[in-house]
DNA sequence: CAGTTCGCCTGGGGGC
DNA sequence: TGCCCCCAGGCGAACT
């Protein structure tokens, strides 16, 4: 499940890959993939890709005129590959480039791929800030909160509110935070807003670093997914001992969400 | 308007 | 070995 770690690896190695070569076709085999295609197809062919970004978990193939933006939802990866290469099982969308294919891969087919002149106007409407951004800060979440009577964790995974946090970092988050992943953010003090901040930035700069050293071990085809070797503490680890206590954590739902969490360290 | 539920998909794993 | 059922997950649409 690419998170915004995942999603900044993939960008890093794209950019070192297919930057200045133009679209000069494209495949599509599944086409729900790509939000209406035919203006899609119609519009990329023949642009050049200036540069490759991020905001949120988007990717952002910056063209002349506008960007792809990629979402990788669960299960999306990115497959480059020389033309006489043998198409992939699960690939449903390929851009053929100068130099190569860009295979779009996605097992489960919720990836979703659109076209736009106005990125930024398009994903500033529905993306909250950066978790690096200075604007960041206990004033924002404290307004953004304003009349809200949510979980911490649905706040969290609310990309409106910081952009690119997913169900894994969101229960580390929480770990971190030594809060309750059901607690409601109206409890949160001032303290806690901080606290949030910093254990965001610190979790999710720790997977970035993690996630961009094994980019090495890459060459030219990138099965890139959930290639952190952060510390995990909590996701995925019910019954087992807490890192800290050693009480078995316990798994519950919260939002329609599978999350796990310590019921010693982590208070209401 | 805010919060909750559903549907999209497929492969893997457990139960029998 | 094979079949069935459940689960995972981000997000938009359709609900309450």
């Amino acid at each position: 499940m690419p998170e915004l770690p995942e999603v900044e690896t993939v960008v890093r190695i794209l950019k070192s890959q297919i930057v200045g070569q133009s679209i000069r076709d494209v495949t599509l085999l599944w086409t729900k993939t790509i939000e209406n295609y035919e203006f899609f197809i119609h519009e990329v062919i023949d642009q050049r890709i200036n540069s490759i970004t991020r905001r949120g978990k988007y990717i952002m193939i910056n063209l002349d005129r506008g960007s792809i933006l990629v979402h990788l939802r669960m299960e999306g990866k990115f497959y480059i590959k020389n033309e006489n290469e043998p198409i992939f099982k699960h690939t449903h969308v390929i851009l053929h480039l100068d130099l190569c294919k860009l295979e779009f891969n996605d097992t489960r087919k919720f990836g979703r791929m659109l076209y736009t002149e106005d990125p930024m106007d398009y994903l500033n409407q529905k993306l909250g800030l950066e978790p690096f951004d200075n604007k960041l800060d206990v004033n924002y979440l404290k307004s953004k909160s304003r009349n809200r009577k949510i979980a911490l964790k649905t706040f969290l995974l609310d990309q409106s509110v910081i952009a690119g946090i997913g169900n894994i970092y969101s229960d580390e988050i929480c770990f971190m935070m030594k809060k309750h992943p059901n607690c409601s953010i109206q409890k949160l003090t001032k303290k806690d807003w901080t606290n949030c901040i910093h254990s965001t930035q610190v979790i999710l700069s720790l997977a970035i670093e993690a996630g961009g050293s094994s980019v090495r071990s890459y060459t030219s085809s990138l099965g890139v997914t959930g290639l952190f070797q952060l510390n995990i503490h909590v996701y995925g680890r019910s019954n087992k001992p807490c890192h800290i206590c050693e009480t078995p954590l316990i798994k519950t739902v919260i939002g329609q969400r599978s999350s796990v969490y310590c019921p010693n360290c982590q208070k209401r």
